[in-house]
DNA sequence: GTTGAAAAAGATAAGTCTATCTGTTATAGT
DNA sequence: ACTATAACAGATAGACTTATCTTTTTCAAC
């Protein structure tokens, strides 16, 4: 594996026992097995190091969307939404702190400015576009689009969460039962 | 007003303009105009001083719930529920900034493990037996209540965000219509 | 095998932070 | 006025960090 690769990785590992605060170039390099100064040969500065980490999850997730159907008109509303929501879902399972790891470096990049567009790139324009199109044809509520992926991150996230924590296995709650939750709430 | 206070009142400053992991006794003293040792006066060490910032939101945002109403079995669920979401809306509005705090404390602590209960303490006793009960009548779809919470939380903050952005006023969405969002969602 | 570049280690300056300890000033009670 | 205590400031040890600069090692090309 490449070494920038093993880098972003102990990132990952740190931020889910310690918190993206806790994030530092001598325990990364310490992880790695290289040495602290040779961090700086992959990336330029630390955030530089925490914004790699954060794009590379924030592509795994826009990996699973299909931009194209998200945005073709033929396809009802209601199962383009799905659409979005069951990738979040998917990436949830597959990649089960993944989410964890976006909201820290969010968290911790946040206050401070980390360039307007970086966040969800496509999404943010995809989701938004989608939202505005569904409520004016009158099938959902008017609602800004920030809201709803709060919302779908906000459950999808806190079940996979009570899964790790051991609070229900995770069939518990099927992807159909969580789109409910959302979609009955949106819809008018 | 109380030294105590002050303190906690710069902590809130640090934490909305930087940051909670950039909360330290340094920037603090110097906020308040004390000597960096002092706050070692009134707080054990950092950790307690964050905790109690925490813990005095959490008492603000408390104070307005009727817990009593909220276990009172003659009041309808959906009403009781919506109790319970307008108290956190009520705080958003008040205190825009109250739930930012919370969230990043929480985030901070969070991995660090801050104690089982400390939480939401009343709320996250009181809550899940509202749920559990109104999923037992068939009110509302089984779920755990920390997703219900989460979705309140969800909702209500990036409704206060975007409101504090800019981007709408405070009242281009209602409490009814924030409410809606969540019931609508949850109900059966 | 020599050379030159790339990859790594080492050393270090300069900064921040926590927590404690030691003094000093203010203030209340007597 | 005296004293005990609370409130405060100052100093400092010890840890960690970041980012840079210097030196060594590795290794491929010639």
């Amino acid at each position: 594996m490449k070494k920038q690769e093993q880098i972003e990785d102990a990132v990952v590992d740190i931020i889910l026992s310690e918190g993206a605060f806790a994030v530092s170039t001598v325990k990364v390099a310490k992880k790695v097995g290289i040495s602290q100064s040779n961090v700086y040969l992959y990336f330029k500065n630390r955030d530089d190091m925490l914004m790699s980490v954060y794009q590379r999850q924030i592509k795994r997730i826009q990996s699973r969307v299909d931009f194209k159907q998200l945005g073709d008109v033929s396809i009802p509303i209601e199962t383009r939404v799905k659409m979005y929501v069951r990738s979040v879902y998917d990436f949830s399972k597959e990649n089960p702190q993944g989410l964890t790891v976006i909201q820290q470096i969010k968290f911790l990049m946040g206050q401070v400015d980390f360039g307007p567009a970086i966040d969800f790139v496509k999404l943010n324009e995809v989701v938004p576009k989608l939202i505005k199109e569904a409520a004016r044809q009158r099938l959902i509520k008017p609602m800004p689009a920030s809201v709803l992926m709060a919302m779908v991150f906000a459950v999808i996230s806190t079940n996979i969460n009570n899964v790790k924590k051991g609070e229900y296995s995770k069939d518990q709650y099927s992807f159909e039962d969580l789109f409910a939750l959302v979609w009955e709430g949106i819809k008018l």
